[in-house]
DNA sequence: TCAAAACATGAATAGTGATTCATAATTCAT
DNA sequence: ATGAATTATGAATCACTATTCATGTTTTGA
């Protein structure tokens, strides 16, 4: 759950269903020259992995390129967005990107994985210590909800990668729904909230989150976070609460 | 709300936030040529409308196309699936496409309005002639996801949306939120939910529902959808029920 | 101080695919 | 029937941009 346990970190196999494009999830390339048609025949090394820089040099223009393309991205979207733009942008040569990045692909799933670990650490931070169940879930709504508002490309960015790269955006929620699972496991053996299908509530809550956060992100809504968090908690608590312990989520 | 009272067609006013492209949320066009950047200076009218067949023959045609649209953009995403290609499926020749839609995205648009027109049809049928509010509610739940099921595409047509046609986008959530809202409004005055924030709960609300959607779709989940309204349900029963009237929703 | 290693540059390459267009083939109204 | 509409065709255009590459420039280490 959003207030659960620390970083879970989970490794999920792939269960999915969807098309999952032709190799590494990774999207279209204009030039499929030579290496690109072995790659893509061979069993295919998803990139030949942009190695990482080796001075401090590197490590800034790397990262200003990321944070460019982050900005970019998230505001033109990802086909909009060239490569172009990001390195004017980041105030480097075209050429440059390719030092650190061996496709427009690259970065992007470099994004979405920056921005997972962002969340995840935003949410356990603001849980840490927070012993009720309840207690911690709303703490971590709105963490999230913060988290989001502050950085509104993420949004847009993490939804995007279920077309840019399927298997990323497969594996950041599922990260998400693991933690979200396990918390609802233990709570309902602790009694804490009735039993009831993990899983499929993992599911629902973390659609609770995911819409508040575009409400206020997407549409513009002018609900406050503290308003937002309130009303879904309510719902939430009592959606969840064990049946002696109801009201505010207290007994 | 999903079980509400028939099919709200609102015409929600822009407020939104995001970027929202350059023109009529039109994305990129290869050609900008010269009528293309007279529009775009001009006032610019989104499209030349393409013209409504006037044959049987040219309405079977602009079907066809329109059908294969839906699969090939559906399975491979807006920008994988080349005109090409859609043509291929709907076997006609190329140029045949712009005797019926003006563009790429035109097509697209086009799509993600009949889709959301089928979605509420279904539900609003499903839900037809139920009187309790919660009852309905689950209803409206159980049609959505069976919709959803039987056309996957819509789902990943309707996220890709945000990208390629964010004002459609926009309107499609905004519809149902709006009816949602209103539902949920009645309910709290009649009394037969809590008092409460009827929009932020919308969203939420319809947060669930999206979020099993794609739990099911994107995600492959095993869970039948009679578990996951089963459970869904007994969530937002509890969520949302009167205080006297709780337990399975019914007093 | 100097060669090698790391970085940086930006022009050139090259694949792609949306859109157009000059020509047919069909169908319709009279 | 038969000219006008309507619909269909598919090759050609052509803008666009990811990626490469031949050259510099800077930094590092000894």
């Amino acid at each position: 759950m959003l207030g659960g346990g620390g970083e879970t970190v989970s490794n999920p196999k792939e269960t999915g269903s969807r098309p999952e494009k032709g190799a590494a999830g990774s999207s279209r390339s204009r030039a499929k020259s030579a290496v690109a048609a072995q790659t893509a025949a061979a069993g295919r090394r998803p990139e030949p992995a942009a190695p990482k820089p080796k001075t401090a040099r590197g490590e800034a223009t790397r990262r200003a390129i990321l944070s460019a393309a982050e900005r970019v991205i998230g505001e033109q979207g990802f086909n909009e967005a060239s490569i172009g733009s990001i390195t004017r942008e980041a105030g480097v040569a075209q050429g440059t990107f390719y030092i650190y990045f061996a496709s427009k692909d690259d970065v992007f799933s470099e994004l979405v994985a920056d921005m997972g670990r962002m969340l995840r650490h935003a949410i356990s931070e603001a849980t840490a210590g927070i012993a009720d169940r309840l207690d911690a879930e709303r703490a971590g709504l709105h963490a999230f909800l913060t988290f989001v508002a502050a950085h509104p490309e993420l949004y847009r960015i993490v939804q995007e990668a279920q077309f840019v790269d399927h298997k990323a955006y497969l594996a950041y929620f599922r990260t998400f729904a693991e933690g979200y699972r396990e918390g609802l496991a233990l709570a309902a053996e602790n009694g804490d909230i009735r039993p009831g299908d993990a899983d499929i509530r993992a599911w629902a809550l973390m659609g609770i989150a995911r819409s508040l956060g575009e409400y206020s992100v997407v549409f513009g809504s002018a609900a406050s976070i503290d308003e937002m968090v309130d009303t879904a908690h309510e719902m939430i608590v009592h959606g969840l609460a064990a049946v002696s312990d109801r009201g505010d989520g207290h007994a």
